[in-house]
DNA sequence: GTATGTACCTGTTTGC
DNA sequence: TGCAAACAGGTACATA
């Protein structure tokens, strides 16, 4: 599932891919991914074909194709999507990649949308290509320059919530889904319903830094992958599902105390954490 | 305003 | 063997 570290990787393979290219056909093979285009698939397509894509810009997990125009092309991957960037003659099949959306560009290449499950979407934000209005309500990332970790510990500590669900709501700190949230309280030895508010300052900062840190290895290593549901814009998958320490091991042993990870029933996912090194917090 | 619960999706796995 | 149910989970929206 993309997080922000397979969410930059993908950005970074855009940049390359898109860059400078001008869009000379579009076409909406399933119309769930632009659910979000109210005006409607064909609208959709009408409206990019002769654009000039100038880069690839990212906020959280949401990524932005900014246009000459100063529209931008806004995607979200959800949970299976992907782009790819390929030679029409060398291409797989459509239909054996779930590909919703394809973009014909200059040069001669083409750019796919695809979506197995159809979490993610495409929809055109007019005047978007700086900061789309349609994310201005996500949190600067970990890795953005104007990212403020004070405010963010401050903010933080004042919720009536727990640490997970903090580290997983997208208005306080983005970029951060299930799996990262889980090797960072592993890193912090803290348990995911643990009260924000009894989270002392230091131990506040302790747990955004291994936020920090894992994404930031992650991305090192090519980003996680799972399933082969996360690619580059090439189709190949990274390396980090091997330096993960507490994310789909349920039952293996701890890599810090050896006792068996568990898996619980979290909001409708699972957490996976160490019972020892991992103590759930004592009630009230 | 803030916190929580649910619907949206489909390929794969599990259970009867 | 075959079918049904459960499961994966980020976001938008509804509800409390």
């Amino acid at each position: 599932m993309p997080e922000l570290p397979e969410v930059e990787v993908v950005r970074r393979g855009l940049v390359e891919a898109v860059s400078d290219r001008i869009v000379d056909r579009v076409e909406v093979l399933h119309p769930r991914p632009v659910r979000h285009h109210l005006a409607g698939p064909e609208d959709f397509a009408d409206r990019l074909v002769g654009e000039r894509f100038t880069g690839a810009s990212r906020r959280g997990k949401y990524l932005w194709l900014p246009l000459s125009s100063g529209d931008a092309i806004l995607a979200h991957l959800g949970m299976s999507g992907q782009f790819r960037v390929d030679d029409p003659d060398t291409a797989a099949p459509v239909e054996h990649r779930h590909v919703r959306v394809r973009f014909g560009l200059s040069g001669g290449r083409v750019l796919s949308f695809c979506d197995q499950r159809m979490f993610g979407g495409l929809r055109i934000s007019p005047g978007g290509a700086e900061l789309p209005a349609e994310v201005a309500h996500i949190a600067r990332d970990p890795f953005d320059p104007e990212y403020d970790l004070d405010e963010v510990v401050r903010r933080m500590r004042r919720k009536r919530t727990t640490v997970k669900r903090a580290l997983l709501d997208q208005t306080l700190v983005s970029g951060i889904g299930n799996i990262y949230a889980d090797e960072a309280l592993w890193r912090a030895r803290l348990h995911g319903d643990r009260a924000t508010d009894t989270l002392a300052r230091t131990k506040a900062y302790e747990l955004l830094g291994h936020v920090r840190d894992v994404m930031a290895e992650a991305l090192a290593q090519g980003g996680t992958s799972f399933d082969a549901l996360y690619v580059n814009v090439n189709g190949e998958s990274g390396y980090f599902e091997r330096g993960l320490d507490a994310y789909g091991r349920e039952g293996l042993p701890c890599r810090r105390c050896g006792r068996a990870m568990v898996r619980e029933q979290f909001a409708n996912r699972s957490s996976t954490r160490c019972p020892s090194c991992q103590r759930r917090p004592r009630q009230g």
